[in-house]
DNA sequence: ATCAGTGCAAACGATTTGCACCTCG
DNA sequence: CGAGGTGCAAATCGTTTGCACTGAT
């Protein structure tokens, strides 16, 4: 059930060390973007669950994990946000199409929005000359459990 | 030319020390958001400024300006945030109407932006059940000089 | 006079870095 | 085998906090 590591065609271009697979894996997986702990802790999680039968247990610094996503920022693997009141950033896995997220400010989940308010808009609306190259947007408020 | 301070209408509900009027004199000035290590500097400068003619030189803590930056926030007289790829935050004066940015990539000037493109947004648009109570956008490219 | 605000130094959490060892290709 | 990746511990950076003192109301 968890042999994901063999069905997952890993990006080329990088060298794919057993902990950068498993980062990657835990990004793919993910629903929402994480900030370093929580990768780090999943990754351990996996690390010793693939290892639980008699192996040793590895240890694992969280300072390579931090090493690894930046090597997958630089390759455009990953994207590097952080959210408006935390001072910590977020990673998720570059999956090809922005997405935007709602926030829920009572429970912190994070809501995939469908669709792109900016996508109409037109350089001339951010300033005489300025060319756009990208933006971020979130929105902030109560989802439908919390309200 | 920097008697400011007299001019300035002070918000109540708040006791107005020396350091915090400076603050918000800085603030007020301001024409991009600014973060602490910004604000203290020219906190600094403004305060020997004042004090320059024989009047001893004051030491000023960074850590007031935290406080007072946090003070302000919970009055709600600034905003903070931060910056997509900055892990420092910024803090910018609440001056009543929200403001978005774009930001240059290359210079780094932040322009204000005129327009609000999630004016007409409604809530059904983030998902069913979501009430949205805020949302924070920020454009990147070349401004007409960086180009 | 009182209590909130301040300066200072130390604590803190997130992230980065130097170095010796290890591992993928 | 060799370049690059990793673990560990210590450094760094932005921000927060405890404490004794100062200053605004």
């Amino acid at each position: 059930m968890n042999k994901q590591n063999e069905k997952i065609n890993y990006p080329q271009g990088i060298k794919w060390t057993k902990q950068r697979k498993c980062v990657y894996d835990v990004l793919k997986l993910a629903k929402e973007p994480l900030n370093a702990h929580q990768i780090y802790n999943l990754v351990m999680d996996k690390m010793n669950e693939q290892e639980r039968s008699g192996v040793r247990e590895g240890n694992y610094a969280i300072s390579t994990i931090y090493r690894i996503l930046a090597a997958f920022e630089e390759k455009h693997l990953v994207t590097k946000t952080n959210w408006m009141d935390s001072g910590t950033f977020v990673y998720e896995l570059e999956r090809g199409q922005h997405t935007h997220y709602a926030v829920c400010l009572s429970c912190h989940k994070y809501i995939p929005l469908q669709i792109c308010p900016l996508e109409h808009m037109h350089a001339k609306e951010a300033g005489e000359g300025f060319k756009i190259t990208g933006h971020k947007l979130e929105l902030y408020g109560y989802c439908k459990e919390c309200r």
